[in-house]
DNA sequence: TGAAAGATTCGCT
DNA sequence: GCGAATCTTTCAG
């Protein structure tokens, strides 16, 4: 699989010594730009606040096996996995691991960035922190539907990762949001004192 | 074939 | 702070 370095530098990626790739990848988009290229046009926000759903994580939707939904989840790192929870929200997700293997990291919340005046239409909000704090938001305001799925983030694409700015300072773990499974993991990553995180 | 649960959000108190 | 909305997927019977 061919990695465009600017938008998903692997080597970067391992140069950082993590538990598993699926966490190394969810400290590593912190700070990345996510833009979207929609039919209204361009809207993007920096990465504020990940979760890491590696294999073998209870939690992590491919815990029991490939399903028709959960099948981009298994594609190689660097693909979309879209899901709707509670019947109303949408989930953005990035694969995580290589071919065959089940893992994705959550992207829970961004800090606005580009387009906000459609994000606030998007949204119905005007208020830019009540754009894209909480995954189901962030989802909307970037208009990121479910026909995304099995997609890859590419330069050439509609969703694509571009390298960040520098200074966004520490990098926190704490407790992941909402689920009842391996609940006690502190597997969600997020800067510290960042307003755009969510809770 | 049916039932339950779910990586949430919003509005109301 | 609490509870309802909402609907698809998945698993059990």
């Amino acid at each position: 699989m061919e990695i465009e370095p600017e938008l998903y530098d692997l080597r970067a990626l391992e140069a950082k010594e993590a538990p598993s790739e699926t966490h190394a990848l969810a400290r590593f988009l912190l700070g990345k730009l996510l833009v979207h290229r929609s039919e209204g046009g361009l809207v993007g926000g920096w990465i504020v606040e990940t979760e890491a759903y590696p294999p073998g994580d209870e939690a992590c939707h491919c815990f029991r096996g490939r399903t028709a939904r959960n099948a981009a989840l298994f594609l190689p790192h660097g693909h979309i996995y879209m899901y709707r929870c509670y019947g109303t929200s949408l989930m953005f997700n990035i694969s995580a691991e290589k071919e065959g293997v089940g893992a994705g990291v959550l992207v829970r919340a961004l800090e606005p960035a580009l387009g906000l005046d459609l994000m606030r239409a998007n949204r119905g909000v005007a208020d830019v922190r009540d754009l894209a704090r909480g995954p189901g938001r962030l989802c909307q305001a970037l208009a990121l539907s479910l026909n995304l799925n099995g997609q890859r983030l590419s330069r050439r694409g509609r969703v694509r990762l571009m390298s960040g700015r520098g200074d966004w300072g520490a990098i926190e773990a704490s407790l992941r949001i909402g689920i009842s499974k391996n609940a006690g993991a502190l597997w969600r990553y997020s800067f510290t004192g960042n307003r755009f995180v969510s809770r």
